[in-house]
DNA sequence: CTGTTAGCGCCTTCAA
DNA sequence: TTGAAGGCGCTAACAG
């Protein structure tokens, strides 16, 4: 057992001060001075002595912690999603806070139960996330308190929100295959589909879209189609499969994210298409699985480290940052984009 | 800002009793013995009042803070190690108690910092994480600590470790392929390859291909070669795309983890091979990939989940549990194995 | 059955 | 330039 910590009171006796003298010393504050000699002394006996300051103790006496929550739906389920909590460590530890990570399974009241105990922790902010951009209700506890809403997108409470932005995500998926000439047999896979939870379609699949639509009627031309599938690999493949059993032969496939781009290349492999000869491939995540796809995918990042360090950020420097912050998307081009051939 | 929380004491006066009562009462101790009237007048100032007990000044009173901490090297980078996160996160939960997680890219001054500040904050245990099973040295600080290592090889720490368990990952490799008759033309891929930090291989491919040996010799065989590679689907591709080059044909692959895996299963198609009629493969993780590939992958399931929860069991439930807990690596059968064809 | 008293370890006002 | 005293909010001996 860890034998019984040294305190202030112990530093300043052995350094023959008060505890007011040592606290000043050890806690770096200039606007006291403290003689010279003092200082040495209290420096060199809680070096002896091997103190360490009780946090708690002086969280109790401040009302700050340095500490940070992050609660989340089911944060790290989704392999990547695990970058948020990287982002969100990553930032608080520059700003010398230390993060708790709480996971609530969606369940509403474990929610609320969470977010509270956090405040009842004193922690100095929380992060609110859903795992993906979407409408939700975070508990009232969170209405009047240092908090940041992470792809939440909630009416009415007048907070920071950090949200990816979906809408250039289709610009730049759209702009990567205009720009080197596709025009027509450009197909959209896994578009927005809808879901129980989502009976207009997922909101980030309708913002790329509409991002898609704009990108292309620019370029005076549309899609070709657009087939609605989940964001798996088997629904990608069976999208793509039905096309190519239809007779039609894309020229190039815009895909919901990089594990449907895996499923439409399994379909066209299959039928001995070419990426990107015959057919282009763009999509979003730029997961790890765009890198592994040969060819290499080009994939639209999806910044959730970038998200995680924004949203504490936001709880660390304040200054007036309520509303919406959207992360840039942008394109990281690979090998899956040609010219249309002919 | 947050309006001034309701403290004990407050609760106390509304209620008309002493706050030593009350605090008896709200934290449902019953060796002594509250009047029931004066338990309901508590129970109802508390609830008109909204109170909410003080975490800190709890923990600062108790020296108990319902709190763990979980650090480690790089920890979500690696997708679905984030799984690690949340299984500590889940335990922790059901435990009553919050996580910290920490992380040090590595380096060794901010692993003896961050350790050092998660005692400073008292929490009640630590977990000591590494991304892959290897020796590694733990601050000096987490000796006599309430602490567990996980996938950490530590001598001289006589602490709970938790270790997958990569023999055994290899045995079920090879007894899924010697099930259905394979002997012959049976090769490794990424087997066990050097690194800078690793000059005699990768520890946990050291471990399994013992497994893969021991269990192939039972049944009178051995590997027809093992493929060096690093554990990247490119690699895992050029590998068997020199197998395939120099003529051989293998009957099947015994690969070091679902990334290797893809890559083996590009140079296989690319050649025509079908998987698994002309070639059978296997391999280590169990991660989404092995789900998403053409055909389903089967692997050795990697628990990072129950590695999480089991290290964090082991600091909230103590008992005797120094020294090395194995969590069992079991083979998740699909569809990339059959008898070999003739 | 209940209240008084005394801290946990730290910071901070105030007086010397 | 320094120290004494008080209190953050809670729990735990010990009386009554």
């Amino acid at each position: 057992m860890a034998q019984r910590r040294v305190t202030l009171a112990q530093v300043a006796e052995e350094a023959g001060v008060s505890s007011t003298t040592a606290s000043f010393v050890l806690s770096g504050r200039t606007d006291m001075r403290i003689s010279p000699d003092a200082q040495r002394r209290v420096r060199e006996a809680s070096d002896r002595l091997g103190y360490r300051p009780n946090l708690t103790a002086r969280g109790l006496r401040t009302k700050v912690t340095h500490t940070f929550g992050l609660v989340s739906d089911i944060i790290a389920s989704s392999g990547y999603a695990g970058e948020i909590i990287r982002g969100a460590v990553d930032e608080a530890a520059t700003h010398q806070h230390m993060l708790f990570v709480g996971e609530t399974q969606g369940d509403a009241d474990l929610e609320r139960q969470l977010v509270q105990e956090l405040f009842d922790r004193q922690v100095d902010g929380l992060v609110y996330a859903v795992l993906g951009p979407r409408p939700c209700v975070p508990p009232e506890t969170l209405r009047h308190r240092p908090a940041v809403l992470l792809q939440c997108i909630a009416d009415g409470f007048d907070l920071p929100k950090v949200m990816p932005d979906d809408a250039q995500a289709g610009r730049e998926s759209a702009r990567a295959l205009m720009v080197v000439g596709h025009r027509e047999g450009v197909y959209a896979i896994g578009a927005h589909h809808r879901t129980e939870a989502h009976p207009a379609g997922i909101p980030a699949g309708l913002a790329r879209m509409n991002g898609v639509e704009e990108v292309m009627a620019e370029h005076g031309t549309r899609l070709a189609g657009a087939l609605q599938c989940t964001w798996e690999p088997a629904e990608g493949f069976a999208a793509v499969r039905s096309l190519l059993d239809s007779g039609v032969r894309p020229r190039a496939l815009i895909c919901a994210n990089d594990r449907v781009a895996m499923g439409a290349y399994q379909a066209l492999q299959e039928d001995g298409l070419r990426i990107p000869e015959d057919t282009s491939v763009v999509s979003v995540d730029n997961s790890d699985l765009a890198t592994w796809l040969r060819p290499a995918l080009s994939s639209v990042d999806l910044p959730y480290y970038e998200m995680g360090r924004l949203s504490v950020r936001l709880l660390a420097e304040p200054g007036d940052a309520n509303g919406v912050h959207r992360v840039p998307m942008r394109m990281v081009a690979r090998d899956s984009v040609a010219a249309p051939a002919g």
